[in-house]
DNA sequence: TATTGTTATACTCTATAACTATA
DNA sequence: TATAGTTATAGAGTATAACAATA
């Protein structure tokens, strides 16, 4: 449905937006929010990602030269890395939620109460179908 | 609301790797997706691409080399050159759109008819609600 | 002078291939 | 040998600034 994927990409290009008007690109973005709650080695941030794991080498280092990120060294495993998330990035992920979920808000604010959440329901739905749906 | 920006993600991941199998990146996508009904100008195409006008020359060199798009001095303004897609690329075109419809159809077919056209409904209004939203 | 478009340059993002260090 | 990660290299995509040709 056409509706969906204009819809698609009027969030996608808010997203874009607001993570440009910090300097950030849309992968950087992923990458903080990944580390929101997590602290992955290089590889497995790789596989979130959906990169190759020297396409991440790079990825990291300009985060880390700006302060986002930091890099700790495994402790059971001297090979290994992990990416931790600085108080300064969790700062900026943090401003830039709030300015996302308010233009969301503003969005749907056109819907009464009810047809808001009848709408939440059928995306959810359609997003559990998405998991069942072969990958392909 | 979160579930909106779960679906976003996951059409246009689906938009994404459907392109990489067909060696296009998101932006090449947009701008046969433009050509399919216009032949703009080069300044008119990176306006509605939201590019630098030199941005756009090497996006268009690119399409060009790969034959899916075609430079043609406009007749009034011998400044000006407008952009027109190839027999290729409007084939290309097809082919990615029927995948895209194919993924899509999969995806609703979890929502009866009836309420399927409620979400399409509830969509819509939000996307019309978009438009008299402030810019900013 | 203003407008249309290209070129020069620099940076981000990405991949492949070769490499280092550790397991 | 295999695994975790980096480095070297190359190409796409983007922006800014300088430029050429035409209006």
């Amino acid at each position: 449905m056409d509706a969906l994927f204009q819809l698609s990409f009027l969030l996608q290009g808010w997203l874009g937006r607001i993570a440009a008007e910090h300097d950030l690109s849309p992968v950087q973005v992923r990458l903080l929010g990944i580390l929101r709650d997590r602290q992955p080695g290089m590889l497995e941030l790789a596989r979130y990602l959906e990169l190759e794991k020297s396409s991440l080498s790079g990825l990291v280092d300009r985060a880390e030269a700006r302060g986002l990120v930091e890099r700790v060294p495994s402790s059971d495993d001297r090979r290994a890395t992990t990416v931790r998330v600085t108080a300064l990035g969790r700062q900026l992920t943090r401003t830039m939620t709030g300015k996302v979920e308010r233009k969301m808000t503003a969005l749907l604010a056109v819907l009464p109460e009810k047809e808001r959440a009848r709408l939440t329901a059928l995306v959810t739905r359609v997003l559990e179908n998405a998991m069942q749906l072969p990958v392909e």
